[in-house]
DNA sequence: TCAAAAGTGTTATGATTACACCCATGA
DNA sequence: TCATGGGTGTAATCATAACACTTTTGA
């Protein structure tokens, strides 16, 4: 249709454009709300200055290990839960052909020393999920699917507990679901729930230096939730 | 190909291998069994010799395009229902590189006609999902994936209907859900609960020709289903 | 008439909700 | 003592499961 030259040059650079993207969203809890981290963007020419963590996949490297590094070069937390949302599809105004990102989603608990290093390190923030501004349409779809996908998860599996340490309180579960589905929940039918079905179980520690009755600390009973949401899968019909 | 400078054929082999795949597990429903597509495979080298429907991402094409157009090679009816999986990851000996296939799931409504077709096309086949052999572990992984997700999905959504044609008899989405979840249900309770949650109603109209009690036919209430379901979401806590 | 599947009624059980109430701790 | 959050008890209500029962149809 075109010019010799320009046939290869489009072919070559289909080949460049060819590149698998990653996205991730990563998850934190901290203050009682829910956020998720930004990163500066460099290459901002419109009003969009922050994106999601990305990355490119490299030439013998899986997206697992790349959705892995990504992770890693933004937390330094080495247990952190990572899966895989699906592929998206998106159009850049760069390119005719569709360029494709796969969306991961991770889980990672924030420690103490990070935020301080948060606040000096400008071009990473974590945002309250109800106060993000200036993404792109991408990272938008990618962001509200990975809600969509938390909110069905931790309705039936413990994958909630990944942003919460190995002990906590039965408060701070209630305070984690009701900010991840955006409703409240009461309080005292909640730890109920959770304690009847076993899902967590008290470890005879207490809460220190608080101004009211300490909380008594609670684990998670792994087997005990895997066991009860495989049962109770199919009970609804 | 063979006879081509190596230089060249390295960097056009490279960039084929880049290409992105499609793997579509094709649902359908009938004579009360749950089956997948499955087609001949044409280089069957070991003693794999079916896999899934596939294709490649063409150019300036997209990865829905690209399903869509691999759906309908294989089934007339045009109204089906097509969803994004997730992107997987594997690897053929063929190539050091990792391998992405976006796997896709389709629920069509097969027709009488389809079917005589089919005994003659010996190149596609209807396989019950409980009598699967002779795939590869890739296909395998996907057929994996999309049951499990097609069990979560038709406890909280309508989903399964997709399989069904648009009136129906209760006994009908019975056998679907036992033959989707793999469990017995008990017949008279579900129909209660389809009937209160108002999820399908009675169209006056009924079975003929049979030789038992004529059953009523069902249509499927889209909005109550809707509506009972994201009402119905956060309830378990 | 019988077999087979459709469809209804009823009851015990258990889960869910709502709300009143008591407990522990620092200020 | 008070405020704050931790934690228990209880009774009404609702959903579920199990099973006995009646209805309709062609052979």
């Amino acid at each position: 249709m075109e010019g010799e030259g320009l046939e290869k040059r489009k072919w070559s650079n289909s080949c460049h454009e060819n590149k698998i993207e990653i996205d991730c969203i990563m998850f934190c809890f901290e203050q009682n709300s829910l956020k998720v981290l930004l990163v500066k963007n460099e290459n901002a020419s419109e009003d969009v200055s922050w994106k999601l963590p990305n990355t490119i996949v490299e030439e013998e490297e899986t997206m697992l290990k790349a959705a892995q590094r990504l992770l890693k070069k933004y937390v330094s937390e080495e247990d952190f839960f990572l899966e895989q949302l699906k592929a998206f599809g998106y159009h850049s105004p760069l390119s005719i052909r569709e360029k494709i990102s796969i969306g991961y989603y991770a889980m990672v608990r924030k420690e103490k020393n990070e935020e301080e290093d948060d606040e000096k390190n400008s071009d990473k923030v974590w945002v309250d999920i109800n106060n993000i501004v200036g993404l792109d349409q991408k990272a938008m779809v990618i962001l509200d699917f990975s809600l969509k996908e938390l909110r069905k998860n931790i309705c039936c599996s413990a994958v909630g507990f990944n942003l919460l340490p190995e002990k906590f309180t039965l408060l701070q579960v209630v305070h984690l679901y009701e900010k991840i589905l955006g409703i409240e929940i009461n309080k005292t039918n909640f730890r109920r729930k959770m304690l009847q079905r076993k899902l967590v179980h008290g470890i005879n520690e207490k809460e220190e230096g608080v101004s009211n009755r300490a909380a008594e600390f609670y684990s998670l009973n792994v087997p005990k939730h895997e066991f009860f949401w495989n049962a109770k899968f199919n009970f609804n019909f």
